[in-house]
DNA sequence: CGTAGGCTTGAAAAGCGTCAATAGGAGTGG
DNA sequence: CCACTCCTATTGACGCTTTTCAAGCCTACG
């Protein structure tokens, strides 16, 4: 018995139909987008500050970051990419990019030119919408981002932002029970909270102290009780618009 | 000799205008668009957190913010909009609202039923491109705070953001040369920055000490000099994604 | 086996927050 | 028109969270 080979593009159709409904039509015109793949070492770049955007960049596998930086030369982190997302809807319209999108780990990437992406969005109205849809949860992400960065302490802001995780690597199917592989160094860490890498540190040692979350390697998040860690990083997952059986971990 | 009056959907063409080119059928569509019209009082709400969102509210005169409320109680601005913002085109795809609108002035707003959008989006290509622009430039604005609130510090951010109203101002036509009328208490200013109203005041005072800005008024700021406070608040307007003459104030 | 990147920890400093008190102005009711 | 209240702005004193600077350690990898 063979299994057919799963489609390179499936992963961003899985994500377009995740709260959407594309019939058979619209997921064959999805598959049916013409792409190139690329493989991006760990610390290579997908956007750069100033490129004239042309593509939008479906994440197959790893980890990406988006990220700005300012006079002073500190960075900040705006989001975080998994496989799925697709990377560069938000720039398709606008002239240059204003951000840097990076690799925190090797992974592959699928090119998709931005007219075919115009394209496909005039003749699919279902798949307009989806991709529109996903937009606009970016931007609530981005909202909650602010006000977790904005209004909360460094214990609150880190416990939350491994919730965030654990729920979207979930969703995403790259982890199950409530541990996983962070992809980040420490510093990655600070700077998407707006914190130090040494305060940092600092707080994940507490977290553990007062187990919240175990490490066995210094990456591998445990997370001992879903509820009290939602608690301490105050953390709704209201944001990230998830179906209602993917809002809790077990 | 008559001056026809102006529809009162202009400020919205005009803004969707602003950098796609809508013919005479787009705008006439438009202004076609069936909408009420609502007064707001100072403080007024336009959405509540987990409103279910069924129009979109185009903002015809005044200022609203748009602000998360935290666990600890704390409040995070997250936007702020004016007059031509659509401010709930956002939330237009997503089941409940997970943000407050609030008025931070009385002011004027239309009413446009969300399925009205939708419908003008799907017949007329080039005005579903302009509002998709509309949302792509705040996702952008939204980066941006994020790394202003992240890795500036309490002056840095706080000109930054007196850089960002007087471009947006005078792009809706609210101000003109390098003063205007700030429309927020130290204490919004300070929802807005991540801050405390008490920093802020301290903040709001170095500048002008600096000569930065001067005030007769509290809230009446004078930018002595645009290229020395755009300078101190580390300011390049790309973001806001402006025409080439709005990027700087004479 | 040496080097580099990431993690960890200590000590001290700085920036920003908290608490508290005062003052001015706008609106309100008598 | 005055007394009263509420809201906003302002300032001082003090304290705490987070940063800065510095050093040591571990592990992966060439």
């Amino acid at each position: 018995m063979i299994t057919p080979e799963p489609h390179i593009l499936e992963p961003m159709v899985r994500r377009l139909a995740y709260r959407v409904s594309l019939d058979a039509a619209d997921r064959e015109a999805l598959l049916a987008l013409p792409f190139t793949v690329r493989t991006v070492e760990r610390g290579g770049y997908i956007v750069r500050e100033g490129d004239i955007a042309t593509r939008t960049s479906v994440m197959l596998s790893g980890f990406s970051v988006r990220s700005k930086t300012v006079g002073s030369g500190a960075r900040q982190i705006v989001s975080i990419h998994m496989r799925g997302d697709m990377v560069d809807l938000q720039n398709s319209l606008l002239d240059t990019a204003d951000h840097t999108v990076e690799m925190l780990t090797r992974g592959r990437i699928a090119e998709i030119a931005r007219n075919e992406i115009w394209r496909i969005a005039a003749d699919r109205p279902m798949v307009a919408r989806a991709m529109w849809r996903e937009t606009l949860v970016d931007g609530s992400i981005f909202r909650e981002w602010l006000a977790n960065i904005g209004r909360r302490d460094a214990r609150t802001r880190l416990a939350h932002l491994f919730c965030e995780f654990a729920l979207r690597l979930k969703v995403a199917g790259l982890a199950d029970a409530g541990q996983y592989e962070l992809p980040m160094t420490q510093e990655q860490l600070a700077d998407a909270t707006g914190l130090t890498s040494v305060h940092i540190n600092r707080t994940i040692r507490g977290l553990e102290a007062d187990r919240f979350i175990e490490r066995d390697d210094p990456r591998r998040i445990h997370i001992m009780d879903w509820d009290r860690l939602a608690e301490v990083g105050d953390f709704q997952s209201e944001y990230l618009h998830l179906r209602d059986g993917d809002t809790v971990i077990v």
